[in-house]
DNA sequence: TTCTATTTGCAATTCAGTTGCATCTAGGTA
DNA sequence: TACCTAGATGCAACTGAATTGCAAATAGAA
């Protein structure tokens, strides 16, 4: 299972043209192991002991996201958080949840976005964000 | 018009069961003047002058917030803009657009919400916010 | 007019994210 | 293989939006 991640992280990289660094291959892994998008800090937090900087996060995130390997989600908390995203760009392809009770963020893969009706004239749509605010299935069952 | 204004913001405050403050008035004043959601930044630079602090914006933007006057749009760069909305409820009730090339937050009051598919089992939605980004309506005739 | 729960102003603080710069390294080239 | 360089990283200092604590002021009820 963990050469899979392993081999996926290499594959994402080399097919967007970029370097194979130790804090990348880390970083992306962490992600792909994550099932929710990741904040900075809960990133800073499973990475303590490797070595790699703050701020290395910070750029290696930015980075994942030019290259559309990660989108980014801000749900309303002025943080921002990042997942792997299976269609290759750092649009958002599906919705986000956000529990009100525990606070977590989750894709809605499996949610479609909505259907949109024409923009008004002289707007040009370029990308959608959906955003659900709720309780979760887990907080739910509480 | 300037009375219209007035007497919109007593009504506001009244039916809110908000004291009518001389802050209150005021910035509630501005956001109804504004045709576009303003950030605490722009706000204070319009109430240079008044000798309303800064921190009193930030508490008068909550209290307007939670008496549901207000609503609060965060459109991806971690600035929060406040809108005087008609519906009466802090939860959007239309989209919003932030242009890419002059960063302009607009409410899409006249565009629908867009119709939903039932929550996934377990998750209960309470509240929906739907960004458009693009380049609007000004941008696209430069 | 008096009284009290709220509200405001001010100063200091927090916290996410950024910048400048010196050092290091992936991966192409001789 | 050794070398070279654009690009990546680490560190320290910084920015800027938002928050907090506390004393002074005030709206509006008694």
């Amino acid at each position: 299972m963990n050469t899979n991640i392993r081999e996926r992280v290499e594959r994402l990289l080399q097919k967007a043209q970029v370097k194979r660094t130790k804090p990348r291959m880390i970083l992306l892994e962490t992600l792909l192991e994550s099932r929710i998008p990741l904040s900075h800090e809960e990133i800073g937090r499973l990475l303590e002991g490797t070595g790699i900087n703050r701020v290395t996060i910070y750029r290696v995130l930015q980075r994942l996201l030019d290259a559309g390997i990660v989108h980014r989600v801000e749900a309303g908390d002025r943080i921002w958080r990042f997942a792997v995203c299976e269609c290759g760009r750092s649009g958002h392809c599906h919705p986000h949840f956000t529990c009100r009770i525990c606070g977590r963020v989750e894709c809605m893969s499996g949610y479609p976005m909505p259907e949109l009706k024409p923009s008004p004239s002289g707007y040009q749509f370029e990308e959608l964000e959906v955003y659900f605010r709720g309780i979760c299935a887990d907080c739910s069952m509480k």
